[in-house]
RNA sequence: GCACAGGUGGCCGAGCGGUUAAUGGCAGCAGACUGUAAAUCUGCCACUCAUUCGAGUUACGGAGGUUCGAAUCCUCCCCUGUGCA
């Protein structure tokens, strides 16, 4: 059995509030996932991650299959014994590198041929290979390899790389289905595999994950492609369905459109998915587009900006975008956000980290991304919260 | 005192007759980041005027000189470092 969905509410937006049971964690939907694509969500410790309420978060395929390998990974555990991370983890298949590293890839119908960004080492990865990976890093979801088509392609092109996306899709989830029994932690969590470290705190896998009962499985998750068009996109959603994958992804996004049409993709997309599965946009986004968002229904997301932005000066508060670094904050003693009660702005003045900041000190980075995850989680909790409680309607209280 | 080596824009440091308001780097100022080749990248960074194109002024220790033209060559002076007395 893989995951299971229970929808606790769902508003007339179609944002809904659901619990996605992992085999690792029981997730509280929507829910933002932060991005740790090398096995650490940079800058964050884990123990810090936990304490912000961070539910599930990435690793990438790609990174983590060039480094440190994945049958090394394999041979330790898995993903979240090597990370020493309990709850839930997702895998991204690599598709996102096609997009990204288009200078150093080459694709054809069989698969992607990458040379290595490390070393310049040549690399075929295929969705067999992708799949192969994936189940040797034991993530609670994994994702069909797919081609993250750019932006701007023509409709020509996005058909074609739709076609692509569409046979890895279907061969992505036949070789997972095949293989998904060797993911390293089915048997070591029967094993109880943590008592070398009971009483150390470290206990990669808890006591009481999901797993241990052996019947909750990996999940794969399809991903919708089609670029802007509106038929394509039905198109991929469609025959996705039909092939009945664990949940579904929206891809291909954020890549530079504009962000009306990420967002009538968004909704263009949503309805003709199934109701009792996940579903998750991949790569979104900013603040304010990840509550929109969430609450037209969109259970997952992640995104690196929060991080990445954090690491490059970048604070996001309750008033707006904040370039930490900028001269004005030299002697400002007022915590980053004075909405946010994180660890962050209950300690530190924005003066000390715009002074971190300009020293190049890496506790900067650390802080901002510290608050950064922390807003970014606030803002879900926020809408979980409203979702599950949702206010009555303004006026015409009396219910009919 | 003598002998070398030097003095370049906030700092370091190239340039060694014209294409040089002067390469780079750092510092500074600002901007961008959306399934992470990202603690990265981009722009600005003598002064004045102009919204733009641009125009003008002052600049390579100081003062003279050579030359159509000097940060670059010559003379003197000042200063710094090293070595020898």
């Amino acid at each position: 059995m893989a995951l299971s969905l229970d929808i606790l509410h769902t508003a007339e937006s179609g944002g809904r509030r659901a619990q996605l049971h992992l085999p690792h964690q029981t997730v509280e939907t929507p829910v933002f996932m932060p991005v740790g694509t090398a096995g650490t969500v940079k800058a964050v410790a884990q123990d810090v991650l936990e304490s912000l309420g961070a539910q599930i978060i990435l690793g990438n395929t790609y990174h983590l299959y060039l480094r440190p390998g994945h049958e090394a990974i394999r041979r330790m555990g898995g993903l979240h014994n090597f990370i020493s991370w309990s709850r839930a983890l997702l895998t991204d298949s690599g598709g996102f590198q096609v997009y990204s590293l288009t200078q150093l890839r080459k694709v054809t119908d069989e698969g992607v041929r990458f040379r290595s960004h490390l070393d310049g080492s040549s690399h075929f990865f295929t969705p067999e290979h992708s799949m192969d990976v994936q189940i040797a890093l034991g993530a609670d979801i994994c994702m069909a390899f797919d081609e993250c088509t750019e932006y701007p392609a023509d409709r020509e092109r996005a058909r074609e790389s739709l076609r692509l996306t569409m046979a890895w899709a279907a061969r992505s989830l036949r070789h997972f289905r095949a293989h998904q029994h060797q993911v390293p932690w089915h048997k070591q969590a029967v094993l109880s595999p943590t008592s070398d470290w009971s009483g150390s705190g470290r206990n990669p896998l808890g006591a009481s994950t999901n797993a241990e009962g052996g019947g909750c499985m990996q999940s794969l998750f399809g991903i919708v492609q089609g670029g802007v068009y509106p038929d394509l996109r039905r198109e991929s959603a469609e025959r996705l369905v039909e092939m009945d994958f664990d949940g579904y992804a929206i891809g291909g996004l954020s890549v530079g459109e504009p962000r009306e049409a990420t967002l009538e993709v968004i909704s263009e997309v949503l309805p003709l998915l199934p109701k009792d599965k996940p579903r998750y946009v991949m790569g979104v986004g900013y603040p304010d587009e990840i509550e929109q968002y969430a609450r037209m229904g969109v259970d997952m997301m992640d995104c690196v900006l929060p991080t990445r932005a954090a690491r490059h000066n970048l604070l996001f508060t309750s008033v707006g975008r904040l370039n930490i670094k900028n001269k004005q904050f030299a002697e400002d003693e007022n915590p980053p956000d004075p909405a946010c009660e994180c660890m962050v702005c209950r300690r530190y003045s924005r003066a000390y980290l715009r002074h971190l900041m300009q020293c190049g000190e890496s506790l900067g980075g650390i802080l901002a991304s510290i608050h950064n995850l922390a807003y970014y989680l606030g803002i879900m909790q926020r809408v979980r919260h409203q979702l599950h409680a949702p206010s009555p309607r303004p006026t015409d209280a009396p219910a009919r």
